[in-house]
DNA sequence: GGTCGGCGGTTCGAATTTGAACAACTCCCT
DNA sequence: AGGGAGTTGTTCAAATTCGAACCGCCGACC
């Protein structure tokens, strides 16, 4: 692999902008729920993914994979919010191994305490910052491409 | 603020596949990078800065603020660095408390060694993954959101 | 000339992340 | 039944991150 294809200039252009933005909305956002809401953004993650599931919990490999992080920083991260009450444990009744991680009601009122700033923090720093149709493209271009990382693994 | 403007449907899937992808993306790099080079995406980003500069040298708060990381994180990266003989410290000579962080030839070899890897798997997992249309939007887009975030402090 | 505010980098401690190793268990196949 | 491969979630050590506190120094202002 001596000479590639290089980027040319929309392409670095591209590249470059979706970097810059990656790191600094992330770190924005963190930043707002931390001050807001006491929460990490992985936290919000959680406590979103769980409101919107059926019966409000979900296996620890589902949330693992619905984005989050690695398996183990589940495992921590649903072990500071168990502690601060936010959501429960509960062993799979099918499968010894399993475990579900709950919603408590005290997890879900803080996502709705959450909710309003997030949002508004949100609308500010991206989505009310972009047109219509650099919302479809995103939508539709990194849809793609998050679809793929996720279906090849290595 | 109690009921503010939720997100539409198309602006939900623009925003989770900004996150998604965001994600995914510097996950696989990190990844493709250590695997590769031995290098951390940080440092990479680095390499790339210090070899565009003028004199392949630069002030450390350029350096920072380009975009990586907290002040604290760049001196982390930048001794681990001088450590491998990737870059070496100059004490800036009008200014006693200022220090550049040089990049040295070993360093300059790495970036080479590096980048063809690189761009292939920028590629792969984004570039090559969207239309022309796609990239102009978020060359645009998000170039205008990482100018307000860089512009406006809180 | 003296001094006060701010800048440039580093140091410190705490929190978080990751991959690898591990233990327990399910499922399938014979 | 019995064995083996693949899963599930946790534990572990190591690396990395951040913000706050800190030190020395530049520069402007009185």
């Amino acid at each position: 692999m001596a000479e590639p294809r290089w980027l040319d200039d929309r392409e670095m252009r591209a590249w470059n902008g979706f970097l810059a933005a990656s790191a600094l909305v992330n770190r924005r956002l963190d930043q707002q729920l931390k001050d807001d809401a006491g929460l990490s953004h992985p936290q919000y993650e959680i406590l979103v993914r769980l409101a919107a599931a059926p019966g409000r919990e979900l296996r620890m490999t589902e949330l693992a994979n619905g984005l989050i992080n690695s398996k183990s920083g589940l495992t921590y991260q649903v072990t500071q919010m168990e502690k601060a009450g936010l959501v429960r444990r509960r062993s799979c009744p099918s499968d010894v191994r399993g475990v579900f991680a709950v919603l408590t009601d005290a997890g879900s009122a803080k996502l709705e305490e959450a909710a309003p700033g997030h949002v508004a923090t949100v609308r500010e720093i991206l989505v009310d910052v972009l047109t219509p149709g650099q919302l479809d493209a995103l939508a539709d271009g990194l849809g793609e491409v998050g679809r793929r990382l996720r279906g090849e693994g290595a």
